[in-house]
DNA sequence: CCCTTTGTACGAACATCATCGTACTACCCG
DNA sequence: CGGGTAGTACGATGATGTTCGTACAAAGGG
C-alpha cells in the first residue's frame, strides 16, 4: 500500500499554512472538507483545473499539513487534520473557514 | 497634505489579506503594530530590507486595508485597522497574530 | 532658500507559482 | 491478463511577486 509524507504538528509553519490558504483553489477545498465532504477522492471534486494542477494543490495542501491523504486503491480518501491544526495554531482555521464563507457571500 | 487610499471594510476580500500576510515581513509589521508600536515612520521599523521595497510591502498592507497611513510632515504613521477587520471578518486578525506569536517560539 | 528626512516612481533582475499536456505508475475488476 | 480509474512525474510556459538601485518629490528646520 502506498503511503504519503504528513508533517507533524510541531513542524507545521505559519508561512506555509497561510500561504497554502491564500490560494483560491486551494481554499475551496478545505472548505468543502470542513463542510462534510470526508472522503471523497481527489478528482471528484470537479475543481477548475487539470488534473496534475489538482494534483499539485492537494500536495501543498498535505505538505503543509492542512490536510491528510490516505490511499484506498488507486483513489486517495482526503479530511481535514482538525485536530492537529487546533493542537498548533488554535483558532486559526476555525477563523479562516468563517472568514471564507463570509467573503463569497454577497456584501450586506 | 497628501492622503492616500484606504479600502473600505466591504470591499475587504480574504485571498489579498491571506496573500498581504502570507509574507514575512509583512506579517513582522503587522505584528509590531499590534504590540503598541503604533505611529511609527515605515523606514523606523528596521526592516531587513531597502528602502523601495519597504514602501511595497507597506502599500501591500494598506491596499489589502489591514493598516492605515497618516502622512504627518515627510513621514508616515501606521496603524493597524482592527475595528474594520474585525467587522468584515470577526476573529480573523486575533486568531492570526496568536498563531504568529506561536509560531515564532520554540516548539514546545 | 538650501539641506535633511521620508517616502515614491520606475525599471530591471530574479525567484516562485499556477497551469497545462503528455507520458507514466499503481491498483482494482472482470 | 487486459482494461479502466485515479493519481504522479516531468518539462514548459506565462504570470506574479520580491528585491534592489537610482532618481525624484514633498515637507519641515535652520
Amino acid at each position: 500500500m502506498r503511503t504519503l509524507e504528513h508533517p507533524s504538528p510541531e513542524n507545521f509553519r505559519l508561512d506555509t499554512i497561510l500561504s497554502a490558504l491564500a490560494d483560491p483553489i486551494r481554499r475551496m477545498i478545505v472548505c468543502r472538507l470542513a463542510d462534510g465532504q470526508h472522503k471523497q477522492a481527489c478528482l471528484s471534486f470537479g475543481l477548475p483545473v487539470g488534473k496534475s494542477t489538482s494534483t499539485h494543490h492537494f500536495r501543498v495542501l498535505r505538505e503543509a499539513g492542512l490536510i491528510e491523504q490516505r490511499y484506498q486503491g488507486t483513489a486517495i480518501l482526503n479530511s481535514l487534520r482538525t485536530a492537529d491544526l487546533e493542537s498548533r495554531f488554535p483558532g486559526l482555521l476555525p477563523a479562516i473557514l468563517a472568514s471564507a464563507r463570509r467573503d463569497s457571500e454577497p456584501v450586506v
